[in-house]
DNA sequence: TAGTCTATCCGTACGATGTAAGGTGTCAAC
DNA sequence: GTTGACACCTTACATCGTACGGATAGACTA
C-alpha cells in the first residue's frame, strides 16, 4: 500500500509537494464542477473537441479520470457544462436606448463570443437537449428583451431572434471549417489555393477564380458588408443592417 | 475450416442461401464505396451522427468491419463521404433568368437539402477540410454563378454567399436542436414548455412567454418572414428577401 | 483521544470504439 | 493446376466512457 501511495503523489501532482503548515497533508485545492468545465473548455479551444476526454481532463487536474464522476453525471454534461460557461462569458453590451445600435451591439457581441470558441458550435450541433440550465438562457433572454423593445410583436421578436441567431451562428460556422484553431488563416487559404489548383477549370470557372479570394477577404469585414453608398434607402448596406433596417421597418408599421 | 464458414453464412447473410444456378457460390453484392456511403448516410439520418459506426456500418451491409477498409481510407474518410453524398442530392433548381427568383431557388433548394439532413450540419460544424472531392463543391460552383449573373463584383460574390450561405445554415442548425429526427416538433414542444416551467420567472419573463412561442411557430415560415403589406420600399420583407434586395441595389448601383 | 460518518478519490474491469496485421477464400489468367 | 490479385474475415490492441467497490481524508460524536 504505501509505494502505491507514493506513486500516486508522484505522478498526479506534478509541481506540488507538502506545504510547510502542515495543516492539511492533502492541501491539492478540491476538485469542483467549476473547474472541471474551465478545463474542458481550455482543452477543447486549444486542441479541439475529440481531445475532451475524461482521463484527459482528469490529467490537467491531477486527477484520475473516475474522480470526475463526483461532480458531473457524464461526458455529456460535460459538454452541456461547456456550453453554460461559454454562454456565462457573453458580455452584454452598455445598453445606449438607441434600439437600432443595441440590436447591433448584441449582434457583436454574440458573434465575438462564437468567435473565442468557435468548437462550440459543433457543441450546438450536437447538443441533445436545448438547455441545461437556465445561465445558458441568460443572453437569450437579454436578446428577446432589447429585440421586444422595438415594437415587434411577439412572433416578430421570436422571428428576428432565429434570423439574427441563424445568420450570426452560419457565418462563424462558415468561416470556421477547421475546428482547431492554433493555425489560423494561413493553413486554411493554403488549403483552399490547393483546393482551387486541382479542380478540373472547365467545370469549376468560378470557384477556380473565386475560392482564394474567400480565403483572403476578412470575414469580420463581411460581417459589415458596408458599401458607403449604395443608393439603397438603408443607411448601410450591411447584411447584419438589412435585418436591422427590415425589422425597424416592420415595426414601424404594424401589418394592417 | 467448414464449420467457420457455416457460421459466416449463417450470420452474415440473412435471409441468403446458394441460388440455384450456381455460377458463383457467393453472390451478394460487392461491397463498394457507395453502398457504404449510402448506408452511412441512412444510419446517420436516422440514428444520429453517434450511431455511425464502423461495425455498425457493417452490420448494415451484411460484412466485417475491417472489410469496409478495402474501400474507404477512414471512418473520416466515410464521414466526408456522406458530404459528398448529400451535396450530390442538391437539385439544383431550373434557371428562369430572373436574377432574384433564382437566387431564392436556390437559397430553398440548399434549405430544403440541410431540412432533409440536419445532422450534416454537425458534419460541417466537425470538418477539418474544406472539400474532399469536387462533387461537394458542385452547388457552391453553381451559386457563385447564379449570383455572379447580378452583376455583383467578385468580392461582393463572395460575401454574398457566406450571408446567404450563413443565414441558411444558421436557420437550420437553430432550428433543428435535436439531431435525432423520428420525433419532430412535438418532443421540441414539450421540451420547451417544461423549460419554459422550470425558469424563474421574474429573471427570464421574455423567456417564459416567448419560448413556447418558439417551439409552435413553423420555421419553414419564418424562413421567409413573410408580412404582405410593411409599407417597406421592399417587395416582400421576408428576411431572405431582404439579402436579395439588397444585393439587388448593390449590384443596380455599383459603389462609385 | 478514539471512533464513526460521509464525501471524495483511486483501482480495476467491462464493453465498445477505430484500426493495424495477417489469415482465408474466390476468381481470372496463365 | 498454379499463381496472383483481391475481397473478406479473424484476431489483437490502444483508447474510450463508465459501473463497482475499496481506500482515505476531514468533521463530528463520545
Amino acid at each position: 500500500m504505501p509505494e502505491h501511495v507514493e506513486h500516486l503523489e508522484n505522478v498526479s501532482l506534478p509541481p506540488n509537494q507538502g506545504d510547510g503548515e502542515g495543516a492539511s497533508r492533502r492541501h491539492r485545492e478540491p476538485l469542483t464542477r467549476e473547474r472541471i468545465l474551465r478545463a474542458a473548455l481550455q482543452v477543447m479551444d486549444q486542441e479541439g473537441l475529440e481531445a475532451v476526454t475524461m482521463r484527459r481532463l482528469g490529467r490537467e487536474l491531477g486527477v484520475e479520470a473516475m474522480s470526475l464522476y463526483n461532480h458531473v453525471k457524464d461526458k455529456e454534461a460535460i459538454l452541456e457544462g461547456i456550453l453554460e460557461v461559454v454562454m456565462a462569458e457573453f458580455e452584454f453590451p452598455e445598453e445606449t436606448g438607441d434600439w437600432e445600435a443595441d440590436v447591433r451591439a448584441g449582434a457583436r457581441a454574440w458573434r465575438r463570443l462564437m468567435i473565442a470558441h468557435p468548437t462550440v458550435i459543433a457543441l450546438f450541433a450536437e447538443s441533445k437537449h436545448p438547455a441545461s440550465s437556465p445561465e445558458r438562457l441568460r443572453p437569450m433572454e437579454w436578446a428577446f428583451e432589447i429585440l421586444g423593445r422595438g415594437g415587434l410583436s411577439e412572433v416578430e421578436v421570436v422571428r428576428a431572434f432565429r434570423a439574427f441567431g441563424g445568420y450570426i451562428m452560419g457565418s462563424v460556422l462558415n468561416e470556421v471549417a477547421n475546428p482547431v484553431p492554433g493555425m489560423g488563416d494561413r493553413d486554411h487559404h493554403a488549403e483552399h489555393m490547393q483546393l482551387a489548383g486541382e479542380l478540373p477549370p472547365t467545370e469549376f470557372p468560378n470557384l477556380v477564380r473565386l475560392l482564394p479570394l474567400m480565403a483572403e477577404c476578412d470575414a469580420e469585414v463581411d460581417f459589415d458588408f458596408v458599401a458607403a453608398d449604395s443608393g439603397f434607402p438603408i443607411k448601410t448596406d450591411a447584411v447584419r443592417d438589412l435585418l436591422i433596417a427590415g425589422l425597424r421597418a416592420k415595426a414601424n408599421r404594424p401589418a394592417r
